[in-house]
DNA sequence: GAAATATATTTGCCATGGCAACTATTGCTA
DNA sequence: TAGCAATAGTTGCCATGGCAAATATATTTC
């Protein structure tokens, strides 16, 4: 039982269990020999959903910042898994695209993810994720900014 | 009302709250003047509750790697607020300590961590507490390595 | 008691990410 | 239309953290 005191320590548990589910991503690709982190499976999943899409609709898309986008997309093209071209309506913009090895690199992992969605979930059921995603939106709405 | 879906996206949810966590840690201490990101309040606070023990029992307490914990308690000792002494029966092993600016600090910044989270947990129960530490220690335990 | 093992800590390499400053381009406005 | 503000993206600096290798000391084993 939690101890009842209205200060409730619940950062450790979310730090532990972000933790825990990035090495298990990172293990299982590896296990396929897919050379991928969790947050690059973020951003092809993002493309695979949208392909073309900007920087900026990338990191809206997964609660990264700017900086932090182009860094993981520097490194997709590098593995040649994305590649960015220009818009000509707006050159400061780039639209990023999933390559062929892209496109093949999702396709071998996409199920993978599902088994660890899965195997997170075990011994979960449709109502705890109801009752999940109602706490973790109001603690996110909690620390945000009021405008 | 939650996808019906087996494979669920816990991971995303739970990505996004950390990092505002953290965000709003480190604005609270700027705000009142005190240089310290949030894992170093954690590594502060483990100390608070048993001065002088080993970069290790530091590490177990907090979840990070020892790595991590030799970088972070680098950084307190440089900032004075903690120090190393080795155990004498242990010359591997180091001691660390809370200095007085450490101890002041920690008074001075204990408020605060107190004040966030109960801004984190408004509008939620203890009842609600039960149920995320629940569903965080399941998913942490579906994670973990099977020994 | 020497050699092999185990443990505590450190260091290096790299990825993520927060923040601020910078560049390039576009849009607005006086 | 010249000048300024806004936007997209990049770069730099630093903290966290994962993993592997290195170092130093302790413990076990033969």
């Amino acid at each position: 039982m939690a101890k009842r005191q209205s200060a409730k320590n619940f950062g450790a548990y979310i730090d532990r269990t972000i933790k825990i589910i990035r090495q298990n991503y990172l293990k299982a690709f590896k296990e396929i020999n897919v050379d991928l982190t969790t947050e690059q499976w973020v951003l092809l999943d993002s493309l695979h959903q949208s392909d073309g899409i900007s920087q900026n609709e990338l990191a809206n898309g997964s609660f990264k910042n700017a900086p932090t986008v182009s860094r993981i997309v520097d490194l997709l093209c590098k593995k040649g898994l994305t590649e960015r071209k220009r818009f000509e309506s707006d050159k400061r913009r780039y639209k990023v695209f999933l390559t062929k090895k892209g496109k093949d690199t999702y396709k071998k992992t996409k199920p993978v993810v599902v088994k660890l969605r899965k195997k997170g979930w075990k011994n979960l059921t449709d109502e705890d994720y109801d009752f999940f995603l109602r706490i973790m939106n109001q603690i996110f709405e909690n620390f945000e900014e009021k405008k």
